[in-house]
DNA sequence: GGAATAACCTGGATGC
DNA sequence: TGCATCCAGGTTATTC
C-alpha cells in the first residue's frame, strides 16, 4: 500500500521526467479518479492542457506537480494514490494499463513526449487541480518544493517525520494530550503524516510497544524511541524502494520495491518474532489489522 | 470538540 | 466449477 516511502519513490521517479514539461494532452477515463477535484472530467482536462509542469513535491501521502502560473492563479496538479494508485511513465501512444484512469500526455524540452498514466484498481485514489495556498510556517511545503505552499486540500495534513521542518516538540506535545491508542495516533494525518497500517505496526514492533497503549501514558523515552524507530523504518524502506504486495504497489517504471522481505511484524501472523521467536498475532484495529508481538510489544510496559 | 465508526471500492483468497 | 463471502486499508463524513 501507498504510504509515505512508496510515494517519495514515485515523486523522485516522476520529478526528472515531468519538471519543466508542459501537458499536451488529458484523457481522463473514468471520473471516479477525480473525486478530490472541484469539477468535471472536460473542465479538468481544459484547465490542465497546455499548462507547464514546475516540479514535483510531496508531503505525507500526498504528491503534487506545482504548474505555471494562469491568470494569477497558483495552483497544481495533486495526486493521492489511495490503497492501489500508481503513477507511470509510458512511451506515447503506449496500450491501455489496466485499471487507467487519467493519461496525461506531456513535453519535455529535454525528453520529448511521454504519457504519464493513472491507473488505481480499487479507485480509492485520485488526481485533482487545486489552489496553492502559503504554508503557516513559512518553510517549504514538502520534499520537492522549494517553495512555502501547498495545495488547499493539503493544508491539514502535519509535515511528515522525514521532513527538515517536522516539529518533535508538536508531536510529543499531540501525544501528550491524546488517550487515544498509540498506533490510532500514529495513523492520524493531522499529527504526523505519511504512516498506514504496515509501517506503524513496524515501528511500533522495533519500539518494542503494544500498538494500543494510550498515547499519553507513553514516557518521554518511549516517545523518543516511537519517532526514532518511525524515522528508521521508512528511511529504510525508501532505500528498499518501498513495501510490495500482489504489485498493488510499484514505481514509475512498474517495478515492485524490496521492503517486504524486511518486514519484521505486518503480514507476519503465526510466524516467529524474529526478536524473541513467539509467534506475531493479529488482531482488528480500526476496521483494519495489527499484527505485533505479544511478548516483546506488552500493554503494561510503557515506561522507559 | 474529540474520539470512534461506517462507507467508499475491487480483486484475490477462501469456503461451501 | 461456480457462487457467495471475507479481507485488504487511506480518507472523510457521520455518529456518539
Amino acid at each position: 500500500m501507498p504510504e509515505l516511502p512508496e510515494v517519495e519513490v514515485v515523486r523522485a521517479g516522476l520529478e526528472p521526467a515531468v519538471s519543466g514539461a508542459t501537458v499536451r494532452a488529458v484523457d481522463v477515463l473514468d471520473e471516479r479518479a477525480l473525486t478530490r477535484h472541484l469539477g468535471t472530467g472536460a473542465e479538468f482536462e481544459a484547465r490542465l492542457v497546455g499548462r507547464r509542469i514546475r516540479s514535483a513535491a510531496r508531503r505525507g501521502k500526498f504528491l503534487w506537480l506545482p504548474l505555471d502560473e494562469h491568470g494569477g492563479v497558483d495552483e497544481a496538479l495533486v495526486a493521492h494514490l489511495g490503497m492501489s494508485g500508481q503513477l507511470l511513465l509510458r512511451a506515447p501512444g503506449a496500450p491501455r494499463e489496466r485499471h487507467e484512469r487519467i493519461r496525461l500526455e506531456v513535453e519535455h524540452p529535454h525528453h520529448g513526449e511521454l504519457s504519464v498514466v493513472f491507473a488505481d484498481q480499487r479507485t480509492f485514489g485520485s488526481l485533482a487541480i487545486d489552489a496553492l495556498v502559503a504554508t503557516p510556517d513559512g518553510r517549504p511545503g514538502g520534499r520537492g518544493s522549494d517553495r512555502p505552499a501547498v495545495p488547499s486540500q493539503v493544508q491539514h495534513i502535519a509535515r511528515d517525520p522525514l521532513d527538515p521542518a517536522f516539529s518533535d516538540a508538536a508531536f510529543r506535545a499531540a501525544l501528550a494530550r491524546k488517550a487515544s491508542a498509540v498506533k490510532r495516533v500514529l495513523l492520524d494525518q493531522t499529527v504526523t503524516s505519511g504512516i498506514g497500517n504496515i509501517y506503524a505496526d513496524e515501528a511500533l514492533w522495533a519500539a518494542r510497544i503494544h500498538p494500543e497503549t494510550p498515547a499519553l501514558a507513553l514516557s518521554s523515552r518511549a516517545v523518543t524511541r516511537v519517532l526514532g524507530e518511525v524515522r528508521v523504518v521508512l528511511e529504510k524502506a525508501l532505500a528498499e524502494g518501498g513495501t510490495s504486495f500482489d504489485a498493488q504497489y510499484v514505481n514509475v517504471n512498474g517495478q515492485a520495491g524490496y521492503f517486504a522481505h524486511s518486514l519484521n511484524a505486518y503480514g507476519r501472523t503465526g510466524q516467529p518474532c524474529p526478536r524473541c521467536g513467539r509467534p506475531i498475532v493479529r488482531v482488528g484495529f480500526m476496521n483494519r489489522s495489527s499484527h505485533y508481538c505479544p511478548r516483546c510489544q506488552r500493554l503494561t510496559a510503557v515506561a522507559g
